[in-house]
RNA sequence: GGAGAGAUGGGUGAGUGGCUGAAACCACCGGUUUGCUAAACCGGCGUACCUGUCAAAAGGUACCGGGGGUUCGAAUCCCCCUCUCUCCGCCA
């Protein structure tokens, strides 16, 4: 959520950013300004009012205290009055803020100058390639059928026993995944994040702190029983620990990392993306989040845009990244940058991370904020990134390290797995 | 799941209808004192919105878990919800 000041100061500049994400502003804002208006015209009168009839609640009091009665009787009828006028004032005032917050929602996050204009994920820009793409030879097997062929991931068994998309890790398919989720988390430690293990489940305000509700309520499972929401990413328990919270400029940088699964409905996804591990509605992630001063958040993105790199690098797979044109930008973000990997013998780029600045989109909508120098509280700033999401990872890793003997495992992983090669 | 108790500012905790945005203490910040540290003393110390202003100062309103009600007036009385604690039951 955009602060409204900031919409108040800067409502041109805005505008014209959001045209870069295709989002057409103008009449919104126009709008917001004007209930903002109306809001504060409102207030005013409200406020007054109310100050009136505290003052008369006041003299009432005194009158009763020195015996004079039939004076307080009199006051008292004009002080009913008044609290009637006061009570139609003051529904009215809450319809407005509430239109003013529903109408508020809706206005996306305001994209960085950086953001390239364009429509879908072609517009994106490549900003950086590393790694050589794996010669493999024709015969090369695709990792679902990799997976098959060495008996380490069964998507039929989880067809059966929940539904598509909900696969078992088998033997040293299984080891492979808690491998890589501990590779992750020792990495992210080692770079200073601490380590969480979250809540898989939350509530609905914890949803809407991050942004994945009202806008994207279809994309989670919901555990009507209870009211609770499955996770779509760690992001969502992490981020919302300081949801209401009121930082102090010595806890900059905060710096979190967590692994969890992720549950994620995918509903309209279909065709030949969402074969194998490519989207799964069950899956593994490690995510970093940082909590960061507004002055330097575009540092800490870059430093976690090095840090996804170097356990690419790592993991000695081919990757390529890439800034978000506006088209593709999520509602929530003001720049993101992708990784992806390449997939051998799919040929296909394939996304790994996406690692954002929300700036104080999130931290305002959450109530995220810390004192500053000079003593006011204002919204800090988010980030938060892959580090990494397994599946497709694993799938790179099966189909480019694909050899006559086996599949190799990366050097990096093999104190994790205990094995050097699946066969 | 059953029974009971409770929820007050960063913390402890007072407050049962008006003079309480809230005592006191601790923590924290500033100052005085002081070889240094400590102690002592003085002052400050919540959030949001509105008015005001170049900015401030100043003022107004709301907030004592959340929502609603009674009343001229609610932290205080009533109703609903949530959460926490204790005991019992169940259980990885």
């Amino acid at each position: 959520m955009l602060e409204l000041q900031r919409i108040r100061k800067q409502k041109d500049t805005i505008i014209e950013r959001l045209a870069v994400k295709n989002f057409d502003a103008k009449n919104i804002v126009e709008e917001i300004l004007a209930l903002d208006n109306e809001r504060r015209h409102l207030q005013k009168q409200l406020d007054d009012t109310l100050s009136e009839t505290n003052g008369l609640s006041k003299t009432i009091g005194q009158l009763f205290k020195e015996g004079k009665r039939n004076q307080a009787g009199e006051i008292k009828s004009h002080s009913a009055a008044l609290k009637a006028r006061s009570k139609t004032m003051s529904y009215k005032f809450d319809e407005i803020v509430k239109k003013l917050r529903s109408i508020l929602i809706e206005l996306p996050n305001v994209p960085h100058p950086s953001v390239p204009k364009g429509v879908s994920e072609a517009d994106n820009e490549i900003i950086f390639e590393e790694g050589e793409l794996p010669a493999l030879p024709d015969n090369a097997l695709p990792h679902w059928e990799l997976a098959r062929k060495y008996q380490i991931i069964d998507f039929d068994l989880g067809s059966k026993v929940t539904g598509a998309g909900f696969p078992f890790y088998r033997g040293k398919g299984a080891r492979l995944q808690r491998a890589l989720i501990n590779f992750f988390l020792d990495e992210a430690v080692a770079a200073g994040y601490l380590e969480y293990q979250p809540p898989l489940l939350i509530n609905a305000d914890s949803g809407f702190g991050t942004g994945q509700l009202p806008d994207k309520e279809g994309q989670m499972y919901y555990v009507g029983e209870d009211k609770l929401y499955l996770i779509p990413t760690a992001e969502v328990p992490i981020t919302n620990i300081y949801r209401n919270v009121i930082l102090g400029e010595d806890d900059f940088p905060v710096k979190n990392v967590a692994y969890s699964s992720c549950f994620r409905r995918e509903a309209g996804s279909y065709g030949k993306d969402v074969r194998g591990l490519n989207r799964l509605h069950q899956f593994d992630k490690v995510e970093i989040v940082q909590i960061q001063h507004p002055e330097h958040s575009y540092e800490t993105l870059d430093e976690m845009k090095d840090y996804v790199a170097s356990l690419l690098r790592k993991l000695e797979l081919p990757f390529r990244i890439l800034r978000l044109c506006g088209g593709d930008l999520s509602f929530t973000s003001a720049l993101t940058f992708d990784f992806e990997v390449f997939s051998g013998a799919q040929k296909r780029w394939l996304e790994v991370s996406s690692v954002s600045n929300f700036e104080s989109y999130q931290a305002n909508r959450m109530k995220l904020r810390f004192k500053n120098k000079a003593g006011k509280t204002q919204p800090t700033h988010t980030l938060n990134g892959s580090a990494l999401a397994l599946p497709r990872i694993v799938a790179a890793l099966l189909e480019n390290n694909q050899c006559d003997k086996g599949i190799s495992i990366p050097q990096a992983l093999r104190i994790y797995t205990g094995f050097d090669l699946i066969a």
